[in-house]
DNA sequence: CGGGAGCTTGATAGCTGTCAATTTATGTGG
DNA sequence: CCACATAAATTGACAGCTATCAAGCTCCCG
């Protein structure tokens, strides 16, 4: 489980990851950037593989997914496994404000993952008049987690493996864009095809062959776990790709 | 757009259906008891294929579908479409807490439907101390709205044709019965065949066979409008059905 | 009674999955 | 640093699920 330590996927470890995304949606005080900032410094390595919330568990501590990448998932009883998102650095998850809410998902760390607890960060947003900033960057967020869902849906029920491959690739070249961890045309992408095939419900075969279709087409060039975009617009019109909008006030990431 | 006026689907109009769904998930006071009910006293007609909602518009003002049957979707460029969920009787709409937000969606009335607005509960529910059954309520019900988002994925990224149709019966039934327009073993379905393809993500003639296979093997029978479930337990077995779980208090729904 | 939307059916193509085997990459221990 | 063990990526052959195309049928409505 070693593989990404090479990349530096699990080497950057900045305290200033969340503060970072959330001060694009909402400007924050000064208060706020400093408790955002405080959330990493302790914090936790797990090895990938780690299971971080159980379907059914109550949702009582918010976190932060420092470094590393996880994602959401349920299977079906012969072993079937659908991925629903992805947590990248910088993501909360286990956020709920209602008491008494149990995780609709497992999660789990697919690559080794250095994970904060954001409780403050959950008490924080409970009192909006105190935290404006933080409340409606989290709350935006939110959304865009849900545009990203939807986004999902989209891909596999509507597209070709081809299409949604593509489209995939996007959308987390966008996501790591906003964290600073892709640049114009390179994305991380510590995955294994066999992970990648269970977002986007299509089989290891499959997904491989199709991602040499990319290649081969000159659309993307793909080493270990890295994906470069060779040419980002007929990838984004091939893929129906467009950028969520959540919110009127900022152009939004 | 008259088929479905024979069935009942829009003669029904109570003003206790968002209510009855609501104490469904807390305890509500007389006061707002009586601020739900209120919400239906005043509503408007549209036919089937209205657009009640704009992907890209703002979210300024909530609304109840008193009424009849909506949907959400997004479509390709070539005219796919996928359809993420239905919007059924009691089912509120265009919720969304944070400032300028904007719709992720379009929405579409699927049959004739009659529609409240519902800002007033909208406000409320921005007092939560003055509102905690309403507040507590509508929370629950956006996260069963997600639990159904994330069936919906699964269904249609790893469940085959006949899997993911039998899933989609039973949601509609579980759902359904929650505000009291399924009994036991018979569902209202006022969907095309068409619009039901749209949701499973499947061809019209694919899920015409499904159907067929279904009511082959015992399953189902479904007329015009109306599916009768023949061994639910058997279709709970194949579609690996489960009760959305979203909360620990109440055995939910 | 004619027209149209929706439903059904048959024939056919093709995308995607499965199975099995090979190659390559990665990690470990000597 | 090399050899082995294992995981991941590839490849080929083949089956099968699902889509597409086209035509006919049924029901409802005007």
């Amino acid at each position: 489980m070693d593989r990404w330590r090479a990349l530096g996927v699990d080497a950057v470890t900045r305290a200033d990851l969340l503060t970072q995304r959330l001060s694009r949606f909402a400007s924050l005080s000064a208060e706020e950037i400093a408790l955002a900032n405080a959330l990493a410094t302790k914090s936790e390595d797990f090895p990938g593989g780690t299971e971080l919330i159980a379907e059914g568990q109550s949702l009582d501590m918010p976190h932060l997914l420092v470094s590393g990448w996880a994602c959401r998932f349920r299977m079906l009883p012969d072993g079937r496994r659908q991925i629903f998102e992805f947590i990248l650095p910088g993501d909360l998850y286990g956020l709920c404000l209602r008491p008494q809410a149990i995780a609709l998902t497992t999660a789990i760390s697919l690559t080794p993952v250095v994970i904060a607890d954001a409780s403050a960060l959950g008490e924080a947003i409970t009192q909006p008049e105190k935290y404006p900033g933080l409340t409606l960057a989290c709350q935006i967020t939110a959304s865009l987690e849900e545009a990203y869902l939807l986004n999902q849906l989209m891909r596999v029920g509507r597209q070709t493996a081809y299409e949604r491959t593509a489209h995939l690739i996007l959308e987390l070249h966008e996501r790591l864009s906003i964290v600073g961890f892709a640049d114009e045309t390179s994305v991380p992408i510590p995955l294994t095809q066999e992970i990648m095939a269970d977002a986007l419900g299509l089989s290891v075969v499959h997904l491989n062959r199709t991602l040499q279709q990319l290649r081969r087409n000159q659309l993307i060039e793909f080493k270990s776990g890295y994906v470069k975009l060779l040419q980002p617009d007929q990838l984004a019109e091939i893929a129906d790709f467009r950028s969520p909008r959540v919110t009127r006030r900022s152009a939004l990431a």
